[in-house]
DNA sequence: CTAGGGTTAG
């Protein structure tokens, strides 16, 4: 011991066992075994990685073996370091010759090579086991299941099975993740209901959840609807569900019920009630959630979320401040406040915005660029548009795909260089969906090609035989040209499928009610009132040069009565309305289904101006910002 | 030792 204790100046640290056994070791002096694992416990039970290792070192010499719960504790130990080189040690030492190592502690292997990304590692592992019990099972499937191998999951499921490994509750939740098909939930659902474990509230969670992603919201609903006992996963799952399927009334009513029943709302169902905020455009109420969110004002989702909601809800002031204000941002805080300003008519800050990603953001991505190049179109920026989209690949590594060429389309089709927009057409690899034809449709009315436009109604009629604007249009282009022939064949056609023309309408909201308005009106009590004013206000923008521009009548099957009816427009009703019930400083928040005629644009512009108001429409894909006599599209839409 | 919920797109 003598020639011990003179190195101990040497070590850095209080000798241990280990060291001092290592040291004996080559000194020849006997080994104490016991103490030895005595140490090697401590360090593993302690989270002493590197000196828990040298034990191991010393063990392997002298033969010695510890129990598989101290062994599955250093496995952790590993796990949690990140120490990938010492997991793999520990799983050679595991396995050499005179240790048999329990299916357990193979588990907490198995699991550490997955958390580490090693799917190669943990598939190897996993075939030498002799043993695979559930556990070793459902790890694999949920590794799968995380890696996206869906195919790879269910595969195991069914194999499992066949080993006669009973599933329980954890296998359902990861295995439900790997489902792409109605039918495998349907049979894995039914499964769960044999074993009976249809009540366990993760099980339920995944069910919600895997239901949602396949359209079936019914099915999720009841799944839901059959529950005892919840939990607030549960609740989020549901709540997201229909968030996500843009029905935000049932989302937000779900919300209610939520907190009804004694739930505090937390990150996620904020977002989701945020996202349904967004799909309502209901500003206030985003407003009143925005309350909620500030206790977890760090949250970056939850931030985006608020952020997508200002942005669509024509609140632009309070996006930016959020979006200046946010402590972390992502390539999504950015895509969304790029996208947020172009919607709102502010291309060119878009544009800036993105310039200063380059600098000082995260790397552009797919959607960034969709509203880099939606910010173009929208501004009828056209050289730039042209730059960007040829200069993605090379700049940014990313290949133009649907949503680009759609933009592109958008941007030459509104430009009016028709020709171009079907020259990119041909370039295209894809094939045009109804969105393009669309696009192209509508760049055909502003532009008044007949003969492409009625070539694009065709297309969009027959992959969408419902698709009432096309019929209108293509009405509306016949009617045009006085082909009355066409017109009645066309207008036969729609009845004939059912389809029914969409009514115009928008709302605005006066002291926390809607108010609702289609064509005419007829069904608001103040309708005489409103119409009192509103030819009033007409008067009085007419003797101040206000034409009525008729031509916008080939948007709408009923403008055939003409002037008249364009007087009486959804859009029009409810700013008198809004005049009428808000005091002059209150911005008139108004929605719409439909997007805005001409007429009823120069109409808000001229409102704006003679009456001293600032005046938001929203239609469908943007926001109109009206003051002082002009709106923030700068008359382009 | 194994499991569930939230954000950007024409």
């Amino acid at each position: 011991m003598r020639a011990i204790s003179s190195l101990l100046p040497y070590l850095k640290r209080l000798p241990c066992s280990s060291c001092l056994t290592s040291l004996a070791s080559t000194l020849s002096s006997p080994v104490n075994s016991s103490s030895l694992l005595n140490d090697f416990t401590n360090f593993c039970y302690k989270r002493d990685l590197p000196r828990a290792m040298r034990a191991l070192e010393a063990m392997e010499r002298h033969k010695v073996w510890a129990d598989a719960i101290t062994y599955s504790e250093l496995v952790k130990c590993c796990l949690a370091r990140g120490a990938i080189s010492e997991g793999k040690r520990v799983h050679k030492h595991i396995f050499s010759n005179g240790y048999e190592p329990k299916t357990f502690l193979i588990n907490t292997m198995l699991n550490m090579y997955v958390k580490f990304s090693l799917l190669e590692e943990a598939q190897v592992l996993f075939e030498k086991m002799p043993e695979r019990n559930v556990v070793s099972w459902t790890t694999m499937i949920s590794a799968y299941s995380n890696s996206k191998l869906n195919t790879r999951a269910l595969n195991f499921f069914v194999l499992m099975i066949r080993e006669g490994v009973m599933p329980n509750m954890f296998t359902f939740s990861s295995v439900l993740r790997s489902c792409e098909r109605l039918s495998d939930v349907k049979q894995l659902h039914s499964c769960i209901i044999k074993i009976g474990l249809e009540s366990d509230v993760f099980v339920r969670s995944a069910l919600i959840d895997i239901y949602s992603k396949l359209g079936e919201l019914q099915e999720a609903l009841n799944v839901f609807n059959e529950m005892v006992t919840a939990d607030s996963v549960v609740w989020n799952s549901i709540i997201g569900a229909f968030a996500q399927h843009s029905d935000g009334d049932e989302a937000l009513y779900l919300y209610k019920s939520m907190r009804r029943a004694g739930f505090l709302s937390d990150q996620s169902s904020l977002t989701s009630a945020l996202r349904a905020c967004t799909s309502l455009a209901m500003l206030e109420l985003g407003q009143q959630v925005h309350v909620h969110v500030v206790k977890f004002d760090r949250d970056l989702i939850l931030n985006n979320a608020l952020l997508d909601m200002y942005c669509k809800c024509g609140g632009l002031e309070d996006a930016k401040s959020i979006f200046n204000r946010m402590i972390e941002k992502d390539v999504i805080s950015w895509s969304t406040m790029i996208a947020g300003l172009a919607q709102n008519g502010c291309s060119i800050e878009a544009l800036n915005l993105f310039h200063h990603m380059k600098t000082s953001g995260p790397k552009p991505n797919y959607i960034t660029l969709v509203g880099v190049l939606f910010a173009c179109s929208h501004a009828g920026l056209v050289n730039e548009g042209l730059y960007y989209f040829h200069s993605m690949k090379d700049l940014y590594g990313i290949d133009p795909g649907r949503e680009h060429y759609g933009c592109m389309l958008d941007l030459l089709g509104r430009a009016g260089k028709l020709d171009d927009a079907v020259k990119l057409i041909n370039e295209m690899n894809c094939k045009l969906d109804v969105v393009m034809w669309r696009t192209l449709l509508d760049a055909c009315r502003v532009h008044q090609n007949v003969d492409l436009a009625t070539l694009a109604a065709k297309e969009i009629l027959k992959m969408d035989p419902q698709d009432t604007g096309a019929y209108v249009l293509l009405s509306n282009i016949y009617a045009n040209s006085k082909r009355w022939d066409d017109v009645a064949k066309v207008r036969r056609n729609m009845r004939r499928r059912g389809v029914r023309k969409e009514p115009g309408c928008s709302w605005i909201d006066v002291n926390k009610q809607i108010h609702a308005f289609t064509l005419g009106g007829k069904s608001h009590p103040q309708i005489n009132e409103i119409n009192r004013q509103l030819n009033e206000l007409i008067s009085r923008l007419i003797s101040v040069g206000y034409v009525p521009d008729a031509n916008f009548v080939l948007q709408d099957l009923e403008e055939e009565q003409g002037e008249n009816s364009l007087r009486y427009h959804s859009e029009k009703l409810a700013i008198v309305f809004g005049i009428m019930n808000y005091p002059r400083e209150k911005t008139i928040r108004i929605g719409k289904n439909l997007r805005i005629c001409g007429d009823c644009h120069l109409f808000a512009k001229l409102v704006a101006k003679l009456e001293q108001r600032h005046i938001v429409i929203r239609d469908p894909i943007r926001y109109h910002h009206f003051q002082d006599g002009f709106c923030s599209c700068n008359d382009y839409w």
